[in-house]
DNA sequence: TACCGTGGATGAAACGATTCAATAAATAGG
DNA sequence: CCTATTTATTGAATCGTTTCATCCACGGTA
């Protein structure tokens, strides 16, 4: 136990080796220039009393930090956990870190979240924004501090941003349903301010266009959530027969998840028979749902990846321009879609 | 764009507004102490300017940070992320953050980690440790970082632990299969060195003990995952008639979904008529599974929470004694185990 | 012998905040 | 009007690093 005893500094390393303070910094960040006995003799005090480098000091020193911060929407969607894998790896191989902050689908969390990085002087900013307000987003970057848009794209030039073509995705996921000959579709997801949200159904839409008797209809949730998703599969649960949409796309999986949910608990309705259903992301528990889901996937990992090898761009190369990388969804078929 | 601008500092601040930096800095930390038409005056530079305090010079002088460490085995369970959210919440309301470190399972990374935070001179550090070596955890200890150990019981008494009590756990979920009338049951999980695994097989042990007619056969898995859950299905599938088990109780519910895969593949196997199946954490998609998954439901987010709070105490109250938290684990019946 | 160059080591300044002793100003009391 | 007391403000020291100009000793060269 040593509670409360101040932990070893440089200095204490410098006194017991008989050497000055510069001596040691040297040995730790340029041991070349350090002669054999005294890199020896520090090596063995360091080793001695415990030195752990004090980072801050360090950074506050260089005024940069090796810390990456992510705000992700929500933390208990794997896709997000996703993607914060493939940022960790990334980070890992630059030698940096990654810090989570989770705003819980608030935006008021996010806004702390940002300020706390900012206050950490993070070496930049990836966000997953919730809403289209930028406002606290372009302070950041007026303060010189890099943030990166995931999952968004950038309308303006002052961010690199990457994204999913959301509106692809929709359209895929809508024309399987089409090809399997399923014409009254239903589009569940909400809020509106999200742009996923917006660009998916967009693709439906289009998707629908022009298919003669194939229609879209709209059941908007307030989250992309699988307590949502229950709730909005009750209502169409309870719609009559005749009324009822024969497909269902989900915004995403764990909307799709609530829906299956609310289907089996009425066990009127079975999916893929009575109603078949396509979810958005792909995620892990996809494979293992009460009904194996169909779904429309996403490179989380990559994304992630991708995210921070474009801020270690900015913030190191001089001549860096803001980067707008587009990624493709791709179809998975599983049973939830099987044709009736 | 500011790109390379230096951030404004306290020292610009005063500048501006015709007042030593001691002020400032006043204004900032006891507004009270700061005449009515200085203190104004201040705020307006400061909104003026988009000062914002740094951080990390604050900590160097405060020789404390208001972070938390939290390492967590595998990101990607969402028992751990529970964890997490709780966590975050708890340390919210204390003004602090938490800042998340995946081990991935691997015990490298979580050394990783416990450097990383080491050096980030991190208030505390929240672990769930995942072998049995605590060298590592000794040393942080010894270098005054207080460690929490998390759904963990300390053997030593030199931290504060809290922890589920697995071994209840384990009885509790095969008691439930014999009670159905199951006798051959499995226990799918590894590897060994998890204390819970050894823990709620030994709880299975009890449970079966003094049953006639039970028996308890062992499947090790290399790691608690989906993917090694659907390998072992897989040898379980493969088993002759007369020799597969009627009931498995998995360490955890990921290899209970992978298991379920696995039987969900082969469809000769049903779940539960021909194997009725129990997993451990009761996440969130246990419920959504293919088949609606029995489980043991652990407090996940008092956890999370009760971990920040323990970790307060620990760093401000000098009469902190180390505490020992235990939880109690309850049974969530579903679809799986129904009498066959 | 005087001079120069060089590889190592040093000491002090700097990063941006907090804190505290010292000071200045204002107020009260006698 | 002087002193004592309170209150607001300042300036300097400090935290633990890194960095850089300076310094020193030693060897080689003219």
């Amino acid at each position: 136990m040593n509670r409360g005893r101040p932990p070893v500094s440089i200095k204490d390393v410098a006194r017991h080796a008989n050497v000055s303070i510069g001596t040691v910094s040297n040995v730790l960040n340029r041991p070349e220039m350090v002669s054999e006995d005294r890199r020896r003799r520090v090596t063995q005090v360091i080793e001695e009393l415990g030195y752990v480098r004090n980072d801050v000091a360090r950074q506050l020193k260089a005024g940069q930090s090796l810390t990456v911060g992510l705000v992700v929407q929500d933390s208990a969607n794997p896709f997000y956990n996703e993607i914060a894998l493939g940022a960790e790896a990334a980070a890992e191989k630059l030698g940096q870190a990654v810090i989570l902050g989770n705003a819980g689908l608030s935006p008021a969390r996010e806004g702390l979240y940002l300020d706390l990085f900012q206050e950490q002087r993070v070496r930049g900013v990836l966000i997953t924004p919730q809403s289209a307000d930028r406002a606290r987003i372009d302070t950041l970057r007026s303060r010189g501090i890099p943030v990166i848009l995931v999952d968004e794209h950038a309308s303006s030039s002052l961010y690199c941003s990457l994204a999913v073509d959301d509106i692809e995705g929709g359209r895929l996921a809508v024309e399987h349903l089409l090809s399997t000959g399923r014409r009254r579709i239903a589009f569940v997801g909400g809020p509106d301010s999200l742009h996923q949200v917006r660009d998916r159904r967009t693709g439906a839409r289009r998707a629908v266009q022009g298919v003669p008797g194939a229609s879209l209809e709209d059941f908007a949730s307030e989250a992309l959530t699988v307590l949502e998703g229950r709730r909005i599969g009750e209502q169409i649960a309870d719609l009559p027969q005749d009324r009822r949409p024969d497909a269902v796309f989900a915004a995403n999986d764990l909307v799709a998840i609530g829906l299956l949910q609310a289907f089996a608990f009425h066990r009127r309705i079975r999916v893929p028979e009575d109603i078949a259903l396509i979810g958005y992301d792909d995620i892990d528990f996809a494979t293992s749902a009460i009904v194996p889901l169909s779904s429309i996937r996403q490179p989380a990992r990559l994304i992630g990846r991708t995210a921070v090898e474009l801020l270690e761009d900015e913030s190191t190369d001089p001549e860096h321009r803001h980067r707008h990388v587009s990624f493709q969804p791709e179809l998975v078929v599983r049973d939830s879609t099987a044709a009736p």
